[in-house]
DNA sequence: ACAATAGCTGAATGAATGTTCAATTATTCA
DNA sequence: TGAATAATTGAACATTCATTCAGCTATTGT
């Protein structure tokens, strides 16, 4: 186990050895094929904002519309929509049309469910 | 409730009215402090990059070193070495030294947790 | 039909960010 | 001590991205 193995390859993308080669082996074998893993990052990503982190948390405890957003983070109504167009598309959020004005919610329980696991990890690493 | 109030404010960051005046206050009343938000926007834009995905994947099931990890993603280690700093100033990821060879492992049960959760995610919406 | 309003969109711009390259540090082994 | 190697670092460059601005669509009420 853990035995230096001194492989060289000829991949030129790295400049050393291979040390633990049955261990990369099983990480590459056990890894989400690529694309889930593209999907998962774009979604952390979107997340991964102060604005989108702020209406997402706005959210959590109401259903609100762009101009409810807005007046509560004190930015335009443009800047909102875009960032909700991007919460959208990654499934973050959904809408709901009533007349003129748009109410918008989290998508699933699995939005809050991250933000409660990132802010807990965010307060508990001290 | 829900009743379109047309309290027009001075605020120029808005050019609508406030709808639901008092769902927005009880959204900003249940809004976790700003530094909180910014430190959780932190944590998901560094997890949300598919090359540090791809690292904390490859970190899920075995402690592997910056040269593993490089072979495995096919990237130098000077690219590795970047990333993981950042995962670590996150506290996404801890380190091990052993002589020159230095053992990167997640740092704890909320970043697997998130990486599940996330996946899930993204393979349940179609 | 017309005015008013909520929301959306595209282009532009300035800031943030990932990777590369070269150089440096830290550690082992002979 | 000196050569070799794993890892780190800083600067530079190219790309990505959030916000602003102006204009647009959709809907309501008169």
């Amino acid at each position: 186990m853990n035995v230096q193995l001194f492989n060289h390859t000829n991949d030129t993308t790295c400049d050393c050895c291979v040390i633990h080669k049955q261990l990369v082996n099983k990480a590459r074998r056990l890894m989400p094929e690529e694309n889930s893993l593209l999907e998962l990052a774009d979604l952390l990503r979107i997340f991964g904002d102060s604005t989108r982190v702020r209406i997402i948390s706005a959210l959590l405890h109401a259903e609100l519309c762009v101009c409810d957003i807005a007046v509560l983070l004190g930015m335009t109504k443009s800047a909102i929509s875009h960032q909700l167009r991007a919460l959208r598309q990654t499934k973050l959020v959904k809408r709901r049309k009533a007349g003129k004005i748009v109410y918008y919610s989290l998508d699933d329980e699995h939005v809050s469910s991250i933000f409660k696991l990132g802010l807990a990890h965010v307060r508990e690493r001290k």
